[in-house]
DNA sequence: TGCACTATGTGCGTAGATGCACAGCAAATT
DNA sequence: AATTTGCTGTGCATCTACGCACATAGTGCA
């Protein structure tokens, strides 16, 4: 194989570059018995001298001549990487691969791009899927998670907010069926909610405990689906308050309740949680986050 | 500073080209524990992660993709450098700077001529002066050297040839004031030597003991001056025999004899003397002084 | 669910790389 | 000619970095 040491590479860029073992073992800051020790093994392993060496120090050969223009180039590009990698890790610019819960985008895309209009050099991509990227294995750099807090090691958590829900109907549902009342009116109501008996959102177990299976009458594993559901006056069900504020035809059936809240989690992976660009987006979220009336 | 330690970026590289520790570790040759003190050490120097690392193995970052595509380029090009050098050791080619006495280069021409013929990608630089150049410090490859065996170390030395030498006298001197028919007849002759009384050149010490200085009516330190003054009559004087045969106005006074003669040396530095380069050049010039007729 | 595989991560003993001190030598200086 | 200076080079003691063994944990497969 070819050079297996680049260390040693280095210490003959030096001597060529200076002329003398001593000169470079004082910019190496190393003794210059380890110098002249590189140079030995590594003219061993080319098979050729890369010096002459004699009481003034070491003249290069033309061998050593090449190798000098070579390390120089690559210390130069080294020396740019460093200062590349540092200052990357000062300043907040490259991609930034966001991932949140679907049906959040309405609250988060002016956010994202207030952040965007701070920070230009910035390419932010902000991915939702059904499932659910892994923050290890690099696939986003910050993920906005709902429900019970994550707990998976190398994970850095932070709560942003709790998400409020609010029971809502549409008007013509409400022609048709009329409201309920309180909560002895539900039993005569048809229902929307998510397919996924699983689903541990807070507002959902409340639901199931209160009314029978055959009463949900639509189900959908979609999030979008249901509240289209709901606006289609196919029954009452769970809608987050900020969006049904929008929506001037849907009538607040039970207003939200502190026990139907679902908390949003902020989510890095431990790896990158401390870089200027990810606390700098963190910080930006979390402060948009208070201004929510969610 | 910036980066202190190739060999690190080395294992880096390695770990974000194959995706893994253990993989790095296997390719490098070392333990996977070296492997990931490396990465640490240089994360830690950096200020910045340059992997996540999760149960899978390592994946970069944006920082680590960085150093991913510098160090690609360096391991190539330190590559080209190992075989290029490595080839150079092998092959006859590049620069060859040779050195000699004056007054050689009408032998040592042709040879050159004809050495650069059969190694066409050879740069021949062919120095004399009056200064001895020094091998060590690198100011030539080969060296030609006559009078005592060179004895300086760190150089290798051959014996070439050994320079007869005769006495002559042109045609004008002849005819002006004879010629001298035997040792005896020395004594009434005017002759031509050289200007420095500590010339150990063997004719020169033989002359000295046999001739009044007085009667050494021209010196030159130059070794053509005191030709062209045996030339033009100014007096009768040792020359080399290969080139008073040229010469068709000399008068052989006496024949070259053994103990006038000159050892040629062929003298290199050790740290050059292995090199496929400098062997051929050796080679070349030996084959070629085997024909010599001096 | 359980098992096997493969990955990272860490404490410990050892070996190889490093620093040190001194020798030797050539060139510059006086 | 003598002295000083700056360089290379080497044997020896030390210390760092390495390999080893084992622990641990996630992933895929049956």
């Amino acid at each position: 194989m070819s050079l297996a040491n680049w260390d040693e590479i280095r210490t003959a860029f030096q001597v060529a570059r200076l002329g003398t073992v001593s000169g470079a073992a004082e910019v190496l800051g190393v003794h210059h018995a380890t110098v002249i020790r590189h140079i030995d093994a590594l003219e061993k392993s080319l098979g050729t001298k890369l010096f002459q060496r004699h009481a003034r120090g070491y003249t290069p050969t033309e061998s050593g001549r090449d190798l000098l223009l070579v390390a120089q180039t690559t210390e130069e590009q080294f020396a740019q990487l460093a200062s590349r990698i540092k200052g990357q890790g000062e300043t907040v610019s490259g991609e930034l691969v966001f991932t949140s819960i679907t049906g959040l985008s309405g609250l988060l895309t002016p956010v994202l791009g207030a952040f965007q209009r701070t920070y230009p050099k910035i390419l932010l991509r902000f991915l939702t899927d059904l499932r659910v990227f892994r923050l290890d294995y690099g696939e986003a750099h910050v993920a906005l998670r709902a429900g019970g807090a994550p707990e998976e090691p190398d994970n850095v958590v932070q709560a942003l907010t709790r998400m409020q829900t609010g029971l809502y109907a549409s008007r013509s549902y409400a022609e048709a069926h009329g409201l309920p009342e309180s909560e002895a009116d539900l039993s005569s109501h048809r229902f929307v909610a998510s397919d996924n008996m699983q689903n541990r959102a807070p507002f959902f177990r409340w639901l199931s405990a209160r009314v029978a299976p055959e009463q949900i009458t639509f189900r959908s594993s979609e999030l979008a689906t249901l509240e289209e559901a709901v606006r289609n006056g196919m029954g009452v069900g769970f809608i987050a308050s900020y969006r049904a504020k929008q929506d001037p035809n849907l009538i607040e059936v039970m207003s939200p309740r502190p026990e139907w809240e679902a908390p949003l989690w902020l989510v890095t992976h431990v790896d990158l949680h401390r870089t200027r660009k990810v606390q700098a987006f963190l910080s930006h979220i979390k402060e948009a986050a208070a201004g929510w009336d969610v």
